[in-house]
DNA sequence: TGACTATACGGACCAAAGGTCCGCTTTTGC
DNA sequence: GCAAAAGCGGACCTTTGGTCCGTATAGTCA
């Protein structure tokens, strides 16, 4: 059994690194103005606690973020449509890159400071091989549409954190006009049936 | 006049911390083990002249960036078709993006250097925003296209650094392969005349 | 050519931040 | 209540970007 059963401190230790951590990188718009230290302070821990339930500065980064997006995950993978499988693919693309586009926007900073991790991310993390996959996987069933592989990620790179951290605070760019914006670039990569400017719902 | 000749052999020092720095970076596949102390060395000059000539660490890439990427901004600004002005958008835009791409494709490590510098970047660079807009004009150019401020963004988050670097680099994917993926994906954007899968030309 | 000054050099030095270590405390199982 | 395992915490280490200032040198003017 690898698994073993954390001891009670260490398990409410966790939650309030988690706590704190989440608190600060949202008040902070550059995240590594967020160090160690303050996390560990914040908590109420010393720094070893910090480093022995996270690892790294990385590894803490990735919990946080893992738990936000735990919800869209199992709504993506066995969720009701639109996200969810069974989805016809031209309709389940757009409604995933929204989630996605949401959940950054819900999490910017946690989101950008997750992506800002080591050099080579954030291609080098596990989470997004699957999401390459599944919006891969998706654009090639729809019928005509070759090779997805490089539309995929540029899908992907046109919700990257940074960029739509970029939009929503920097330039101010309200959450429907974003989701307008990105529903129309989307339809236009799917092939439109036709061009009309500007429609996108309301969810999220 | 706020302009006043260098002394010589800080001219001299500088070129050579400039070769010094193109060496180091073209060599190591992460960015940050290259340290500002190894190229000082390498360029066989002290630290202090170093920080001196460019700033920082930031001042010293983007100064290494823009050397590499003035020929390509030259011949986008004044060259001929199809990168120059005079050529028609829907022809002009695919060829810029070619250009970009061929242009990190060529200078991977140290576009990565650079995209990686500071946080919300490259997003508060300068030449990020006078390119989002050379490519939005081209896109609003284009006729039935509506507002191209985003898909300007997201076109070019397609050919970002980290991205090609993971596909040229850990993926192994030609450089004919991802410039034809590219003038696929750009293609679609743009409303293409038609889907056939995969033809681009063999430019840069 | 020789002196005089502004400019530049260089490496010792500094501070910040991620990460480690180990003696001490708490929880847990009996 | 006891012993051992598990966990704690903050002093400490290391690395790295960046600074400082005494010294050296290029440019200049006689």
């Amino acid at each position: 059994m690898p698994e073993r059963k954390p001891r009670a401190d260490a398990a409410r230790n966790r939650e309030a690194v988690l706590a704190a951590a989440d608190g600060l990188f949202a008040r902070c718009a550059d995240p590594d103005e967020v160090t160690m230290a303050e996390i560990a302070a914040a908590a109420g821990v010393g720094k070893g606690t910090l480093f022995r339930g996270f690892g790294d500065r990385t590894g803490l980064i990735r919990a946080l973020y893992e738990a936000r997006s735990a919800p869209v995950l199992r709504a993506v993978a066995e969720g009701p449509a639109p996200l969810g499988p069974g989805t016809p693919p031209a309709e389940r693309v757009p409604a995933v890159l929204d989630a996605l586009l949401c959940l950054k926007l819900d999490n910017r900073h946690l989101s950008v400071a997750l992506e800002a991790v080591g050099s080579d991310s954030p291609y080098s993390a596990a989470h997004y091989d699957r999401a390459h996959g599944l919006i891969r996987g998706m654009l090639e069933a729809v019928p005509g549409f070759g090779d997805g592989g490089f539309a995929a990620h540029a899908l992907l790179a046109a919700v990257r954190a940074d960029l739509v951290d970029h939009l929503a605070g920097r330039q101010g760019l309200s959450r429907e006009r974003l989701r307008a914006d990105l529903a129309d670039f989307t339809a236009r990569v799917l092939g439109r049936p036709q061009q009309g400017e500007g429609s996108a719902g309301a969810r999220g």
